[in-house]
DNA sequence: TTTT
DNA sequence: TTTT
């Protein structure tokens, strides 16, 4: 069994961050991929593509993405269902992320990370360390000298 | 942009096969993909992934696949949406497979490809080829001589 | 930063097991993975790819597939050099595989695990628990009842 | 038989562009993906992994990319072997790819394409169209009004 | 050095 | 032979 798949696209909105009864983060997003073809009519085409990652990668989604935010994310499918307000079953599919990389330029990054997000108020310590979730990731320090655009 | 998923599961029922109204073959399938973890009371948990393939590939997939049939699929997550019969909007998400591998050993194959799955009557000739979906792909002729097991 | 790799081929050969100082266990083995076209004297084409797995995931390959097992594999791509005996630069690529998945149907399957990889001698208790590595894995029975469709 | 891989990394070096003797033009380039874990004296590690793509892909990619350029690929494993020149039998691996995403932002790319890399000159008219590659691609703008959420 |  |  295997259930693998990779996106990079941008967020359609801000991310959501939440926390389960037991204190543990979880972050929605939606990322809109745009197909590699266009409609019949020109139009560009994009399938918009619901994640949710957990834990301190919820946290650093949560602080440091925003709408129109490239990311890159791996992750495997995750189907559910529950019973509707209406009592129609509904069925849900959405990508759970292991993993979310940063992909705009530092110069487009917010100079602080948002602190509004943080662990709920009867923790007194952060629960995840708030290390930076670029680190060994998409640090990007592009000066004009050293590409040739 | 970049959108790929990669699945291997088994059918959760018989695929289905249609045809859009200028003839193109149209095949429909959920995987089940199980879970590497069990939930908190140690059942096995699977994902249940709803898969779209077309043409050539529709054709053998509706004629070499079962329910049951273990399965690989390269494609992209597609999302769409349309009013449901109460007026609300209904969301969908799928996989649309470029490739479909058939993963059964030989032996589990049915020795006739189910016959009842053709292009429409008005044409006298198959649209697509009717090449073996397995050349080159999952061929398996596993004699007791080759493998220690 | 994404390097992501899925693949499912057939062993070209038994894997070999080894142990890091340390005791940590590492299989190698090579997948064959035949390509969807064939050349253009029609001969079959195929890719060897090295790969690489620890601990665990390492004692269940060496302990459960074999030459010309089909199986499937998630990792990265990782790359390397050193210094060849004739003073030579080599360069290596290989898959660091994070999941191994056995594709055989059960009764391709030996009975007995292969008993003679074990964590090496001074080690009274095995390192890594026996578990069967194909629970949740490649064999499940679908009924109707379970789905929610 | 799958084999599929996804890339996101930056390009060690300008690509490199050649032709066949058919003239069709394939073009070459590394691609540095940083490990997401740093080595144990704390430094960044990378994979440093070869690709290949061909015809139009490969006209764009000599075009757009530089030295330093962050892009996303998804293609497949190939390996192949030929003698060395010291008689030794020498073996290669490197990543076909199907498709190539620029993924810096707009203003980090040059006002023109680099204009030297073109089919050769016995062919009078372009061999591939020269459409924008970043069509579709990279840069979005999403309007909430656009998206059915 | 290659699997089926 | 390596990017940021």
């Amino acid at each position: 069994m295997i259930n693998r798949t990779v996106l990079v696209g941008r967020l359609t909105k801000d991310p959501t961050i939440s926390y389960t009864q037991s204190g543990i983060a979880v972050c929605r997003f939606t990322l809109a991929c745009n197909r590699p073809f266009k409609s019949g009519d020109g139009e560009q085409q994009a399938d918009f593509i619901n994640c949710v990652t957990w834990r301190k990668q919820a946290e650093n989604t949560a602080n440091f993405l925003r709408k129109g935010s490239l990311a890159g994310i791996e992750g495997r499918i995750q189907t559910s269902s529950f019973d509707g307000q209406d009592g129609k079953r509904v069925f849900m599919t959405e990508v759970v992320a292991d993993s979310v990389q940063f992909l705009e330029p530092k110069s487009n990054r917010s100079e602080q990370p948002n602190g509004s997000y943080q662990a709920p108020q009867q923790q007194s310590q952060p629960q995840y360390s708030q290390q930076d979730p670029f680190d060994g990731g998409a640090q990007i320090e592009v000066s004009d000298d050293d590409l040739p655009f």
